[in-house]
RNA sequence: GACCCUAUCGUCUAGCGGUUAGGACACUGCCCUUUCACGGCGGUGGCACGGGUUCGAUUCCCGUUAGGGUCGCCA
């Protein structure tokens, strides 16, 4: 009896470099990812890059860096954009440019089984003319029949009269020879897959186990392409979201872990995760949802990893911060933590603390009328008379001259606020004020006071 | 035109013959509050339609409709 050897797990994901990572790409990625990883198998990258005119170091960069930033790392394929580099794996190359003799060898052994002949210059598989049942994990036995035009010619195109391999055939070469245990792919490459099956049996093995995923829609409905908003991964790095929060996202739509949960962490989805519960129907892309999570994982983030992406992002956004300690900068952001919904936000939340001048926009400046300003001279003087300028200290003033003023505390905040951050919303009031220092408020103060 | 997939609030989804059809986002009312945000308590809103099967269909079957995908010498 001979011994059998659980064979593991191989998935992977084979995109093309086009320029960019499309978002349903992005999820296709961590779909197979998850399933490598909850199986304890293999997440294999490998770069369909037969069409040499459209693609690019930079092209592939940005499917490396994008997966990357993800934190979708693959066990073999490139480690560099450059595909006359070797990659790290044992099926390798890992690009398709450099595998022509693996597919000229295939091709030559379809012709001599008679299963591909000459056609015009290009070559032609002969493909069944009885209609294939597509086994899938996620769809069920689907029956593939002929469709009309295919019944007029059934055998297709696998190497074009340029002499180049078209992508059902190096797809399948490949799968087969990187020894893939599951393919799971978007939907729209399901009909097809009966090519696939026929090709991968006129090489006399059987096919891989098959899963396709449901698409990702616009918000209408329609398919989201390349100009739509949220389709490629790149606004994601730009905008400084939260990985850990685009994945999660990216996790929910086609999938559910049931029992009502939204947020979870990628160590209980990789738990959870499994072919057989993954949704039927397309789904539409939810910017809004999105937005939620990244607000949730924004929150909670770790203060040193806020102020550090933080920083970034007012970087990203053209605010000069060369003429602040380090100190500063972490105080002034340490405010900003559990308010802001996003880093894109927060240039103009916390702008303030790195500007030479405040601008009070006109229509709020009609905050500032002779009893207003009035009562914030009284509360410029209590912080000038401050022998100490901490966030209690000054609450404690603030709420004094209100008492002294018999007026609300709100009627000093609001001033305030407005006076020195030129905004009528942003973080704790008391805590702003500490971290500009009692000189620069007291400044900022003045020029309003002295505009009258 | 043919072939294939799909169909629960606006959106993402739970449900797998008997439920007041549950949750989340969004929208909205109230409370909390120095602003904003968070949080708490409510509210609006859904089984595409028509036939079956069944004592009973959101759930199973068929059809219709709608949406999506595919049928390339693109990937």
């Amino acid at each position: 009896m001979g011994e059998q050897v659980m064979a593991a797990t191989r998935v992977r994901f084979a995109p093309s470099p086009t320029g960019y990572l499309h978002i349903g790409g992005a999820r296709t990625a961590l779909f197979n990812w998850l399933y490598a990883r909850h199986t304890g198998g293999v997440f294999v990258l490998r770069i369909e890059d037969t069409d040499a005119a459209r693609n690019s170091l930079e092209a592939t960069e940005v499917i490396l860096s994008g997966l990357r930033w993800l934190g979708l790392d693959w066990d073999e394929g490139p480690v560099s954009p450059d595909a006359a580099t070797s990659g790290k794996g044992d099926y390798g190359p890992y690009f398709q440019s450099q595998r022509g003799e693996i597919y000229k060898r295939r091709i030559a052994e379809l012709k001599d089984k008679g299963l591909a002949y000459e056609a015009e210059g290009a070559i032609k598989f002969r493909m069944p003319r009885e209609p294939i049942v597509i086994p899938d994990l996620v769809v069920g036995d689907v029956r593939r029949e002929l469709t009309d035009r295919e019944a007029l010619e059934p055998d297709f195109v696998i190497v074009r009269s340029d002499g180049q391999p078209v992508f059902h055939l190096v797809n399948v070469i490949d799968d087969l020879e990187m020894k893939i245990t599951h393919v799971i792919r978007g939907e729209d490459h399901l009909t097809n897959t009966a090519k696939h099956i026929a090709l991968f049996r006129a090489f006399g093995v059987e096919p891989p186990k098959y899963a396709h995923i449901p698409l990702i829609l616009n918000p209408n409905g329609s398919k989201m392409s390349k100009r739509d908003v949220g389709a490629s991964l790149q606004t994601y790095v730009d905008e400084g979201c939260v990985p850990e929060a685009v994945v999660n996202y990216l996790c929910l739509l086609g999938w559910s872990p049931k029992e009502n949960r939204e947020k979870l962490a990628l160590a209980d989805t990789v738990k959870l995760f499994d072919l057989p519960q993954v949704l039927r129907h397309n789904a539409r892309f939810d910017l809004d949802k999105l937005r939620w999570l990244e607000a949730e994982y924004l929150r909670e983030l770790p203060e040193d990893r806020f102020c550090q992406l933080g920083e970034q992002a007012l970087r990203k956004a053209g605010v000069d911060l060369t003429r602040f300690s380090p100190e500063y900068i972490h105080a002034a952001l340490a405010t900003c933590k559990g308010k802001i919904k996003r880093f894109a936000d927060l240039a103009g939340y916390a702008g303030f603390y790195f500007a030479q001048e405040i601008v009070i926009p006109a229509e709020a400046a009609v905050e500032f009328t002779p009893e207003a300003l009035a009562r914030l001279r009284k509360f410029r003087e209590a912080l000038a008379a401050l022998p100490e300028f901490k966030a209690a200290a000054i609450e404690a003033a603030l709420k004094a001259v209100a008492v002294a003023l018999g007026v609300k505390a709100g009627l000093l905040v609001h001033p305030t606020r407005l006076a020195v951050t030129g905004a009528t919303a942003g973080p704790s009031l008391y805590h702003l004020l500490e971290v500009l220092s009692k000189e620069s408020v007291l400044r900022r103060i003045d020029a309003v006071l002295a505009r009258g």
